[in-house]
DNA sequence: AATGGCGGCAACCGCCTAAAC
DNA sequence: CGTTTAGGCGGTTGCCGCCAT
């Protein structure tokens, strides 16, 4: 004998989630706080799976999260990351704050990857084949898929990240959702609602730098928290230090010659942790990850430093294209 | 104005690991 | 200690809106 059943898959709805399902899954985790989600269908009368309450509070109602408008700043500490960890979402959101993996995920997926790819095939007459190839290879780790992504589009590439970015919290969204549902829900007794959109909006203005617990690894990052590969426990692993993971992120003083002013609009909430003082700042990668950083390592003298890729990738979000085009052939003869 | 193609994103699926029994 | 499930995570799908024709 094992656990009980989650939820009986019979008469589980699916599809996107309604305000009125949003409301009902809030309220009920407002009072009794996130997780022991398979109590949350039975409790609440939701006609959905607990994964898919926990997954709909993890990536888009709980307190804190930033949505849309990645910065500059997001975006390099994506690359560098996505390069030093793989497709470790969860991982990777830890490192940015307000950040889901889900979101990093489907910005990588959709931006970022075809960012890359135009470099790799702007780069195509400069750099030899097998070099394009390992640096594909070590850039992406094992996603590399470019050669069978879609198309490359003009609209891809069209990042407004020149805007100040006064992104929606969670505790504004929810008021939305809260004040377009009461509109549109004459049924509902608006007092009730005005009780709770006010109820919420004063506990998560408390608690947004403070979640109130839920398990997600980019919640962790808001509790302080980084990530922490379970092969840590294996040993042979290699420990990169707050000074290494400071390196590592090291283009941003390259980044601050070429658009770095954007940094400045970024929500200062939106600081990582390296940024914030964190003394707890430490990752553990596991033997393939120190296998990747070394082999970054050991082809550095044929390919451009990373930190190259994302001068480019920046400038091609705040200059026009063939201009960038130029600068990146010019800079590209260098190696 | 109609429509077909494409991109973005929310949500689902399936696998893995830890935990409960 | 074996079995079973919850929770976590990454990959993938499918819907919807925008844009070009």
């Amino acid at each position: 004998m094992g656990r009980p059943p989650c939820c009986d898959k019979v008469g589980i709805k699916k599809g996107p989630w309604t305000p009125e399902e949003d409301i009902i899954l809030v309220s009920y985790i407002q009072e009794h706080g996130p997780g022991n989600w398979r109590s949350v269908p039975t409790n609440t009368g939701l006609l959905r799976c607990s994964k898919s309450c926990r997954l709909r509070w993890t990536n888009y109602l709980r307190p804190g999260i930033k949505r849309g408008n990645f910065t500059p700043h997001e975006e390099g500490m994506i690359i560098h990351l996505q390069a030093l960890l793989g497709n470790k979402w969860a991982a990777i959101a830890s490192y940015l704050p307000q950040r889901t993996d889900n979101d990093i995920k489907n910005y990588w997926n959709t931006h970022l990857k075809k960012k890359l790819k135009k470099f790799h095939s702007a780069l195509d007459p400069i750099m030899a084949p097998q070099d394009h190839h390992s640096k594909t290879q070590q850039l992406n780790g094992k996603d590399n898929h470019f050669a069978s992504s879609s198309s490359s589009s003009t609209t891809s590439l069209r990042l407004n990240q020149t805007s100040s970015s006064l992104y929606a919290s969670s505790t504004e969204n929810i008021s939305r959702l809260l004040e377009g549902w009461m509109r549109s829900s004459p049924k509902t007794n608006p007092t009730d609602h005005q009780i709770l959109k006010e109820k919420w909006s004063h506990e998560f203005d408390n608690n947004n730098n403070d979640s109130i617990g839920s398990t997600s690894a980019a919640t962790n990052s808001l509790q302080g928290k980084v990530y922490r590969p379970k092969a840590e426990h294996e040993g042979g692993n290699e420990l990169i230090s707050h000074e290494e993971f400071e390196s590592i992120l090291s283009f941003d003083q390259n980044v601050n010659n070429v658009a770095w002013e954007h940094k400045s609009t970024c929500d200062s909430t939106s600081k990582p942790d390296h940024d914030s003082g964190n003394e707890d700042l430490d990752i553990k990668v596991n033997n393939n990850n120190v296998e990747r950083k070394q082999n970054k390592n050991n082809d550095n003298n044929n390919n451009p430093p990373l930190s190259f890729l994302e001068k480019w990738l920046l400038d091609e979000s705040s200059a026009g294209q063939v201009e960038e085009m130029n600068q990146m052939l010019e800079l590209s003869s260098i190696f």
